[in-house]
DNA sequence: GCTCAACTTGAAGGATGCTTGAAGTCCCGC
DNA sequence: GCGGGACTTCAAGCATCCTTCAAGTTGAGC
């Protein structure tokens, strides 16, 4: 209910204040201003900074997050519909980032035993399960969203 | 066993000529020069090329993937003995990503069934174990490697 | 031996995710 | 009511991971 100062918001999240000055900017959190045109925050942006801090980890962009944070009200504190929103909307991209990591791990794996000689067969050089009919060549590994080339 | 041009190389790995260079200019690859010196690569380079992108796409970082390339061999192919001393190297790094994605989906779960309403029990708020003995506030979370703040 | 795409270096530019600094204003405790 | 720490904006800087450009050189095919 007591408002947040920037400083105290910034302490209690773990986070520097140039950082929630640029989360703001980028509309993943919001204030309201004191007539002296100082920003203060809802208690409910902990959990909102909290939430940011832990989907980067995971590899996430701001820009996703903001996308994600969109679905959730700006103004009140989240309730349980709200997380569970944002929760089952989550989980494929969550999955989908584990089993990208357990796929490597098994390629890696397996290239002990292919001997990686090959590199038409080699499953690490053909992330893809159809990649190797694309031709010779490692090619089709886009990092993250963007495509090489 | 015949040499590839930066071109063919960029072509085959699915990497820009740029992206090959700069790599090389951090030690991640390796030329011999032409007597007019134009860059020509192995066979080989084209797995090592293929090992960075599915790295990148992991998480990880070109200066992470350049100590873990130290370990092989430059000149020659890579034996299945190089494969096996890296995969073991990096299970364990997969494995805590993947763990570390876990968590947050796992999170995210319990956090319908505890409502989020306090935030010192949030298990999202509180990603350590130990998190929430630190006092009041979601604080404790690196954005993979460098601390907050 | 000429042509022209492919190559060379170096510097600058760009996206992301911030931090740092300057120059000034607010507001809380004494 | 004032001192000083916390706040404001805006611009620039920084690390990473490249791309793009300029200006010139190489080399494979005809």
């Amino acid at each position: 209910m007591t408002p947040l100062t920037i400083g105290h918001l910034a302490e209690r999240a773990g986070v520097a204040t140039s950082a929630i000055r640029f989360y703001e900017s980028r509309g993943l959190v919001s204030s309201v201003r004191t007539t002296g045109n100082q920003r203060r925050y809802e208690q409910s942006t902990l959990r909102r900074i909290a939430f940011i801090r832990t989907a980067q980890r995971v590899g996430l962009s701001l820009d996703e997050i903001a996308e994600a944070l969109d679905t959730l009200p700006d103004g009140r504190a989240l309730t349980k519909a709200d997380w569970h929103r944002l929760s089952t909307a989550w989980r494929p991209r969550l999955d989908e980032q584990i089993e990208r990591i357990e796929r490597l791990r098994d390629r890696l794996d397996s290239c002990i035993g292919c001997g990686c000689l090959s590199l038409r067969t080699c499953a690490l050089s053909n992330p893809g399960d159809e990649a190797a009919a694309r031709g010779p060549g490692a090619a089709f590994l886009e990092p993250h969203g963007r495509r090489a080339r």
